[in-house]
RNA sequence: CGGGGUGUGGCUCAGCUUGGUAGAGCGCUUGGUUCGGGACCAAGAGGCCGGAGGUUCAAAUCCUCUCACUCCGACCA
């Protein structure tokens, strides 16, 4: 093939040469998503929306073996509702959408789109609850939100975006926290399990926190690129909503109370984790429990006498896994690999006339390119090893390689030094003062990620930035 | 919200300086030969040049305004 040839067809940016341009050149080769006519909002496509649907499935399976149930709260919510938690309309009111007219007549309230939906779901919830039997509240919605964003990028911003957000209501503070982390939990076990990228666990600080929290709890990826990706929040909202929309029940002493509230939500954003995580400079690398299509079977001289047959069949010796077998006329296989590759397939499996004599197969993995001689006899036991193995390389891999975009600092000079040539995460000591936290942001552009459960000890235990002694170990990181 | 970039068949772009109402490659369709890392030949289809004004006998091309997308920074799942 001739090198123009190969530029035209190339066409994926590479990662090292511009990452962003890298980013989204997989997201529209690949057909993951594409952009609307709307400035902001993103179109998902097939693949990309059937990934979300994996991801989603595993998520909402762990929230109803938690005694979870799904509802569905309206998309508007009257301006009277959104104003009544101060701090969270404070939060949310600068990327607000509002609906100011009905069938052409103004509306007498305006509306606002939700960007989340606690004021709404709390102005039912005090309606429904009554008493202490009733308790606790385990309710979860998927739906989409609406932030009015000034700078989008396909699945990391969007003005909408698809997510779950839960909503818990309980007896006690200790009950509300236990949630919080249990929940905080399961999003770290399916990202790290399923979609194979590693996350660092922790809380916010204040400044970070969601809007109206007592306090968030998060997780946080880190990109190919060095940049952090907060990739699933789970709150402890105390009593601030329950006051400000009067939940009140009987509690076993007979006296009125007010729950203890939990939220947590987790979105679309996590494809473009898995993006930015394993993807490489030939397109998507898609971990095997996550994919849409776990394996591809590409025949070889697929016109000759029962190679498509044999295709199918073995299709159908793998029928647990999603397997594709392209059979499309027209292309070449070598056409067919590529494409195969760009879109992250885990496994190809080649068959052709040569192979079926010697009643054997080939193997190629995604993550390492590698080619492997199966025997046809083998093919169900090697499949299956060779899924589990590319699933466990694609996390050590992603766990490597933050391991080695992570550094430690003890000022903030070695801190830009230190991010300059090495971008990623900084370990570094924090005093837990808001100034100190506004001064580095500042200075480095990296903000507080957040402050680790696994908590260590860096350099003399002073604060990164003013030297006093600090009792938080925090890490830090530029973030999309 | 500030700074840059780009809008021409599905995609990537040329044409614009020096106006004369469109071109290439890829993709697509049909037929044939191919088929183990992005095959080849032949014949086709497809565009009022982002939009609105203006200048002109004549505008993709010049002028004004506008819109959209995109990238880089400040704020955010």
């Amino acid at each position: 093939m001739t090198k123009e040839k190969q530029q035209n067809i190339q066409a994926i940016t590479n990662m090292e040469e511009d990452f962003a341009r890298w980013y989204t050149d997989v997201i529209m080769k690949t057909e993951l998503a594409d952009y609307s006519p709307v400035k902001g909002f993103m179109v998902i496509r097939p693949y990309g929306f059937a990934i979300w649907e994996n991801i989603k499935n595993e998520y909402d399976k762990l929230f109803k073996q938690t005694g979870h149930e799904n509802m569905y709260f309206p998309l508007l919510i009257p301006e009277s509702l959104l104003v009544r938690e101060a701090e969270h309309v404070e939060g949310f009111a600068p990327e607000v959408a509002w609906v100011t007219h009905g069938g052409g007549a103004e509306l007498a309230e305006r509306l606002c789109i939700r960007p989340t939906s606690e004021t709404i779901i709390c102005s039912m919830y005090s309606k429904w609850l009554q008493t202490w039997r009733q308790l606790p509240f385990l309710y979860n919605q998927w739906c989409s939100v609406v932030r009015w964003e000034k700078t989008t990028r396909p699945f990391l911003r969007t003005s909408e975006f698809l997510w779950q957000e839960g909503h818990t209501l309980h007896e006690t503070e200790a009950e509300a926290q236990a949630e919080t982390m249990q929940m905080l939990n399961i999003y770290r076990s399916v990202a790290e399990e399923y979609m194979a990228i590693p996350m660092v666990v922790g809380q916010k600080s204040e400044k970070e926190k969601f809007a109206g929290a007592h306090a968030t709890y998060t997780m946080e990826a880190l990109m190919h690129d060095g940049q952090a990706l907060q990739s699933g929040t789970s709150h402890n909202l105390g009593q601030h909503f329950t006051k400000a929309f009067d939940i009140m029940y009987t509690d076993r002493d007979g006296k009125r109370s007010y729950p203890y509230h939990t939220s947590w939500g987790l979105s679309t954003r996590l494809i473009g984790a898995i993006i930015m995580v394993h993807g490489d400079n030939s397109g998507l690398v898609l971990p095997p429990k996550i994919a849409p299509i776990q394996i591809v079977i590409v025949p070889i001289a697929q016109h000759k006498e029962g190679v498509l047959d044999k295709a199918y069949e073995l299709k159908n010796i793998l029928k647990e896994y999603k397997v594709k077998v392209d059979d499309a006329d027209g292309y070449s296989p070598g056409w067919k690999f590529s494409q195969w590759e760009m879109k992250g397939v885990p496994l190809r499996i080649e068959i052709g006339p040569k192979d079926i004599e010697a009643d054997k197969c080939v193997f190629v993995r995604r993550d390492t390119k590698e080619k492997i001689d199966i025997s046809l006899d083998d093919i169900q036991s090697a499949v299956a090893k060779t899924l589990e193995d590319i699933q466990n390389n694609l996390y050590k891999r992603a766990l490597d390689m933050r391991e080695q975009k992570t550094s430690t600092a003890v000022n903030i000079e070695e801190m830009k030094a230190k991010l300059k040539e090495n971008p990623g995460f900084i370990k570094a000591m924090w005093c837990n003062d808001r100034h100190c936290e506004d001064t580095i942001k500042e200075q480095t552009g990296a903000s507080i990620r957040c402050i680790p459960f696994e908590q260590e000890i860096i350099g003399e235990g002073k604060c990164i930035c003013c030297g006093s002694p600090a009792d938080k170990m925090v890490y830090l990181a530029r973030a999309y």
